[in-house]
DNA sequence: AATGAATGAGCCTTCATTCAT
DNA sequence: AATGAATGAAGGCTCATTCAT
């Protein structure tokens, strides 16, 4: 049965702020301490409000992270949505695809981790939210090969799935040990070689124009600037 | 409640059976409920030991994980280490190594899943041993891309280490519905369609050209390549 | 997690009808879940208030028991009180009173229920409303058993509260099934056989020689053989 | 994790043991404070353990009151048993059978209740251990009532289980105040009355006759029956 | 009068690990 | 070496009740 006691000061809120507060409080906690070793009395600590509060706006602590992430992830989706398309060419387009989860993955890794290690290969992942919005952000790139295929840029048997799990696939693997919290990365530059590797791996004429605006002219000069600069690297090594 | 547990007949064991067979129970225990759910209880009962005996052989829950996968690594990587230096050519290299990382996840995803879940997002994974067992499991990749690259298959630009962060992230990508559970996947063929895209995208000379003639613009470029990578590899070796 | 809730429309009622929907509401809840998997967030949400709302009316979950209890007894107990006079000749009266408390429970088994596990064991049960209702609602047996005594009608040592003991005693046992939601009993012919055998059991002047078929002598037969067993039995344990 | 801690005395008990000082300290905890209100940790105190050492022995808290009240019943059904064949004639056995149940609550009045609240009205009694223990307990009083009929004793016409309603139901229904902790009643002179009300409302030929004055053979009877009785009686003493 | 956000006390339960026998 | 009884820390969750608006 419950008791009357003391209360502390009551600081009422409309819903919608309540649930703003501790949908931060708790992605700061999780992020900080994984889900095992968050504790909901923290959360509700760093919320200012009881722990008892929680529950009226989240079923248990796992939807609470559930919530969390798909917080994040409904954030960045709805940005990311709006400037995709006016990204255009094939190669910018992987490009700024690549960049955006290399961006994400470095501006918050320890939520990346716990998609990593608390949804994804969970039994009924399939079944979620998250998958689904993970399906609508990871299937862009599926759509960017086959226009390319149609549009003859790509070799016409590349097989678009496969890509899209190259791309995540190398994303994630390269970025492990950042995830970790071990060392850094630049997201630019690893954008710039990672859609490289990739669109000229898929490209159905090589180097013969990845960029169409790249004119014979122009990438003669460019050689010349790598020979020169080569042979200059060579005198300053072997005088 | 535990069950009333009539006295188990005391059955003396060199250390090493003991040590094994602790080890299988805790492998399949393990596997079947991952690291969280499993019960030091189980893995006793079916081991034929009583809990306090696996504590005379490993330090704790986590020590014995550990040791059971890197028994399971070592198990497969002297297999693999033995096979591997007969296989001859750039492309059946890969397809190899592909074959083999499918055909392991394949034959053990929980195992595997335990890895992914367990281990590499772990802080300390770095100074791990299974770090260093897999460190030495993926390089291969790196070895054969730069020596593909060396002796002018691949591309003289190719980033050995992106390839090698492609090849398993693109794997395990592509593997985490049935490490879920989802579905099946067939070995073989996948490692085929993985071999060829990763190997045509890093061909030096694709297949896929129309014309098997190189345009003279394509082959100063090549030799840029060359004149670079040599350049590099001069500058590793004194700098 | 509470659903969203929308601002409910505010609904001024006077408080005689909020209070009738309130109990009803809370009737419906405390008799399909018990009193302690009731919530008062059901109960207010079928009264279509507000769970604070119900504190203007009602002290506390427990006096709200209490008010839906005494509500019912009200309820009946009216009817039965008029009805009662009106029946003539004790085994109509037995009849009566035995009719309607199988009545009323098979009427109501949950509430029912709850006056048999939430009231009558509590240690302050004897001074409460509900216990001066009950006693009200059962002395009736007392006074036709008394009355049929000084009639003559039952044997002069009949003791009034054990038969009403066993009156209630034995319906509320026969019901315990019924009540637990195991099958169904009917009212009319249970009442015929329970009013028989306790009218008969009282009767001063029992109708008939119970089992015409057993003569003297044969009752003198038996007892010949127990006597000689009991003498039989006593000559070998103290020979 | 858990964290290795400061360890109290270890006080080592053969599991039987241990089983025993639980129960008899969890019997004193629910006795006194009944289910809902006791803590296990209180009946670990009591028992000399910590908490969690209960749950190596018993699945959980209901767990536990089960065992509480089948060993309690355990306990007297066996006396029970052993003593009630000695047991001779009808009126004798009725009057055993009262008095062991009254008996039975005036001793453990706690325990009497929880069977009466926690038990009893539950949806799934009849499927449990105690519902088995419960019947078998009180069948007897229909086998009594069988052969009373059979050999003419009892009215032909006398509804058996009915009568073990009627039985149980009065004996707690009288008990009730004494159970909630109000007053006291006299086991023996209580068992007295109600199997005499009960036996003389069953006989095929009360004595009740308008005249006092019982018939001879009547007189021979009862006489048989005490001889009969006091047979038991030395019996039970020196055996 | 009505709303509904916020409170907060505290119990049951788990299970890796220890250590007396 | 093997047993298995005992430990004990700690955290998620519930829900009647209050009270600012």
């Amino acid at each position: 049965m419950q008791q009357p006691a003391r209360r502390r000061q009551v600081n009422r809120l409309p819903r919608e702020r309540r649930v703003a507060e501790i949908l931060e409080a708790a992605r700061a906690v999780f992020a900080q301490s994984g889900y095992e070793n968050a504790l909901i009395s923290d959360i509700a600590e760093r919320a200012g409000v009881v722990e008892g509060s929680i529950y009226r706006y989240f079923e248990n602590k796992r939807d609470l992270l559930t919530k969390v992430v798909e917080h994040w992830y409904g954030g960045f989706l709805a940005d990311d949505e709006s400037q995709f398309p006016s990204v255009r060419g094939t190669w910018n387009r992987l490009r700024y695809i690549i960049w955006h989860h290399l961006s994400t993955i470095h501006g918050e890794p320890a939520l990346s981790r716990l998609v990593f290690t608390e949804f994804r290969p969970n039994p009924a992942y399939r079944s979620t939210t998250l998958f689904a919005l993970n399906r609508r952000y990871t299937s862009r790139v599926i759509a960017v090969v086959k226009e390319a295929v149609a549009a003859g840029e790509f070799r016409a048997d590349v097989p678009a799935n496969l890509v899209r799990d190259m791309i995540y696939g190398c994303i994630e693997h390269y970025t492990w040990a950042f995830v970790r919290g071990e060392g850094d990365f630049e997201v630019d530059a690893t954008a710039d070689r990672i859609t490289d590797i990739v669109y000229r791996g898929l490209a159905a004429k090589p180097e013969a124009a990845p960029d169409p605006m790249m004119s014979p002219i122009a990438r003669l000069e460019r050689l010349a600037d790598r020979l020169e600069a080569a042979v200059a690297a060579q005198n300053r090594k072997t005088p």
